[in-house]
DNA sequence: TGTTGGTAGTGATTCCATTCACAAACTAAT
DNA sequence: ATTAGTTTGTGAATGGAATCACTACCAACA
């Protein structure tokens, strides 16, 4: 239940596992083993069991776990039993297709709100809001319990941009921007960039 | 150089030194130490070292590393050095999304062709690309030398169209469905996904 | 030319994550 | 009941990555 003392790489990992959980869920599966689900997410059964063992204890000796149980569980570990309020900053291309984007809503994650740094942009109506100008951030985000700033600005201003919204308490911040920004400890950053990922697949391609 | 004992943790970290140096270049720096390096991504000057000595030794003892030639050096040992050609199979509003990203080119990676699995889409213009239909995708990554997918449909067809790109002998992937997808050995996948992204993030924001 | 301050490269060490392996516990069937 | 077959949870062992700490080296300057 404590944050600390739980590995990273184990908490990036328990979204894998709600996702792999609702899906069976959603076929009607109502039991599974760390073995299935091992193998449907590539990876040991060990290992998936030594990260459950990190949050209590789920499953039954013989049997495996109970789907909905176990998915029930994770979502209330990761925070997910509840509607997370992000606010879009950046309104171009890539902020349009973010806010269109229709697999936020579902998972409890609603866009409530889109700024932009660019007087022309500010007033414009995209994905029904007005888009905001970067001065109304912190009555915005007091006002809307906003918690999470999504970044699709220009490299150039970026690291500007999440330094405001560090400044106004928002904790977690999902980051389409090429750069590598600093951050302080105690904020949560994602960072969202296929040509890394691109970059680095290149190196086996050769 | 050889691709085995590189561990991938470190080839990950490859291109964050590419971009780091780029921007170093660009500022008109022409020498860097392990230290300002470590500083500008927030890594230890040590494994900025111990990085780069898996493929060589490209630092002056009491000065640093000599930008442009470490960059010209990195690039190499990526495959940046050469263009990279790409197909985006599904070009729904991510898929538009992603054939209008101007962040690909500049990098190298050029989209030369969309498919698009829906007979509607066959034939509309997108990108100043006409969509093909999946039938024609032997075809074409064969003649326009394609070896990477980029995968934007639903769900429910990313298994499907993955395995389709590999019996083609498309052994890079880019995958933007939320899905874990399943795939031989010796292809290389990259996942976008943002709800993962944002799923983990919930766990410290609580 | 000798000295000072600084930095790369790297074996040794430490730290952390993954895997192993087994006891405990459950199911089902005889 | 008993037994055979599973599967969890977890301490122990292993494997791998990050850090340490030191040597070799370079530049600048007195």
């Amino acid at each position: 239940m404590d944050s600390f003392e739980v590995p990273e790489v184990v908490v990036l990992r328990l979204p894998l596992y709600v996702r792999a959980l609702s899906q069976l869920r959603d076929g009607g599966t109502d039991v599974v083993s760390s073995q299935q689900l091992g193998s449907l997410l590539q990876m040991t059964p060990a290992q998936i069991r030594k990260d459950l063992s990190y949050f209590g204890r789920f499953g039954k000796q013989g049997r495996g776990y109970n789907v909905r149980f176990l998915l029930r569980e994770l979502r209330e570990i990761l925070g997910l039993d509840r509607e997370w309020r992000a606010c879009l900053i950046g309104v171009g291309r890539l902020g349009h297709a973010i806010i269109n984007y229709p697999g936020f809503s579902p998972e409890g994650f609603k866009i409530v709100a889109a700024f932009d740094g660019d007087p022309k942009q500010v007033g414009t109506e995209i994905g029904g809001f007005t888009v905001r100008p970067m001065s109304d951030l912190a009555e915005t985000v007091k006002e809307m319990k906003i918690s999470i700033g999504i970044v699709a600005v220009p490299a150039s201003e970026a690291q500007g941009v999440i330094e405001n919204l560090i400044e106004n308490n928002v904790k977690g911040i999902l980051n389409y921007a090429p750069v590598a920004p600093q951050v302080p400890m105690n904020t949560v950053i994602r960072n969202i960039d296929p040509v890394l990922s691109l970059q680095s697949m290149t190196f086996y391609l050769r």
